[in-house]
DNA sequence: AAGCGCACTGCATATTTATACAATTGATTT
DNA sequence: AAATCAATTGTATAAATATGCAGTGCGCTT
C-alpha cells in the first residue's frame, strides 16, 4: 500500500508510475499553487500522469499533505505533528535524558546553551522544564540546542555547574 | 470582515461572540483533535457557541487553519504556512493569541519569556513579529514558550506589562 | 425616529474530497 | 497453467466543505 514498490509481491517494475507521480505531486506542491485536487490533476495530466481525481485524493493522503489557506502544501516536519497524544508525567529524569543527549553547556551572560545529541533538545527541555527550578525561567529547544534562560548571570553559573555535573 | 471587532462600523459588542468562537476554535484546535467540522461545531456547542458548519467553515477560513492528516491545525508559523504569496494582514491580533494561548510572561533581565499552552507559541511569536514593536529586537517561538528579545531592561518591563494585560 | 450600511449568520446548495466496490494486472504458489 | 493474492486504479457515490443569498441587528447619519 505504502511504496508500491517490490516489497511484497505484484508490481515492481509500473512502479514507474506511482512513484513518480508522487514525486511529481510533491514538486508541484511544492512550488506551485494547488487549490484544489482537479486543479493538480489538470497539472499532472500535463506532465503525462493521466489519473482521475480520486488517485489523486488517494496520493494526497499517502503523502500526508496539508491543505491550508493558499492550496496543498508539503508537512512541515516541525510543529505540526505532535499535536496529539502526549500523555502526561512518563518523563525521565533530566539527569537520566542528560546522561544520553547532554553534550556540553556554554553560559552567555544569564543565558545557557545545552549542547545535545541530535534530536536531543525537545526531551531534554521537557525534563528540565518539570524539575520547575527557581534557576529557570524557560527553555526553548530546536533540534539539538536548548537555551536556558535564567534570572541572571549567577544563578546561570550555579545551574551550568549542576548540568555539567549531569552530563558527566 | 477580518476582526469583526469595533474596526470599521457596527458591532462592538456581540463582538463578546464571534472572536470568543475564535479563541475557542484555537485553543480546540491546538489540544485536541478535530478532523471535520461538524466536529469542531460539536464541540464548539459543548462550550457553548451554537453555530453551523457553515459558521465553522467561515472561522477555519479566517483563522487560517490548515487540515492535514490528523486533522485541523494552526498554522505553523514556519514551514507549513506562507509558501504561497501572504497577501495582506491576515494575522490575528496579538490581543486575540495571546487571550487564547498566553499564560505568563516572566522577565530575565533584557528578555520575556512567554509561556503558552502547547503549540501555541509560534503562532503568539508570529502576532507578536507582526506588531513591528519597538521593544521587540527578536522573538524564538519553540512549542509553548516565547523568548523576547528587547533593547533593554526598561522596555522589557514595558512590554512586559502591556502582554500581561493582553493575557488578561 | 427613520434610513442606511455593514458585520454576521443560517439555509440551501454548489463544489470539493473521500471511499466502497469492482476490474485489471503482474507476481507467486500449487 | 490455473488459482491466488496484493497492489493499483476508475467509476459512482457518499461525505465534507464552501458559498450565494437573504434575514437580522447594531451603530451611525440625517
Amino acid at each position: 500500500m505504502q511504496d508500491g514498490g517490490a516489497r511484497h509481491t505484484g508490481r515492481v517494475f509500473s512502479v514507474l508510475s506511482k512513484t513518480e507521480r508522487h514525486n511529481a505531486i510533491r514538486d508541484l506542491v511544492a512550488t506551485t499553487a494547488i487549490s484544489n485536487q482537479e486543479e493538480l490533476r489538470r497539472k499532472l495530466i500535463r506532465r503525462g500522469f493521466d489519473v482521475t481525481q480520486a488517485t489523486v485524493s488517494r496520493d494526497i493522503h499517502e503523502l500526508h499533505l496539508y491543505k491550508g489557506p493558499s492550496g496543498y502544501a508539503l508537512p512541515s516536519g516541525n510543529g505540526n505533528g505532535h499535536l496529539r497524544e502526549e500523555e502526561d508525567s512518563g518523563l525521565p529524569a533530566v539527569h537520566e535524558v542528560l546522561r544520553s543527549f547532554g553534550l556540553k553547556v556554554k553560559q552567555a551572560q544569564n543565558q545557557l546553551v545545552l549542547i545535545t545529541a541530535s534530536g536531543g533538545a525537545q526531551p531534554v527541555a521537557l525534563a528540565i522544564d518539570h524539575e520547575d527550578w527557581k534557576e529557570v525561567v524557560g527553555t526553548l529547544a530546536g533540534d539539538d540546542t536548548v537555551l536556558i534562560i535564567c534570572p541572571d548571570q549567577k544563578s546561570a553559573s550555579k545551574l551550568k555547574a549542576r548540568l555539567e555535573e549531569m552530563i558527566g
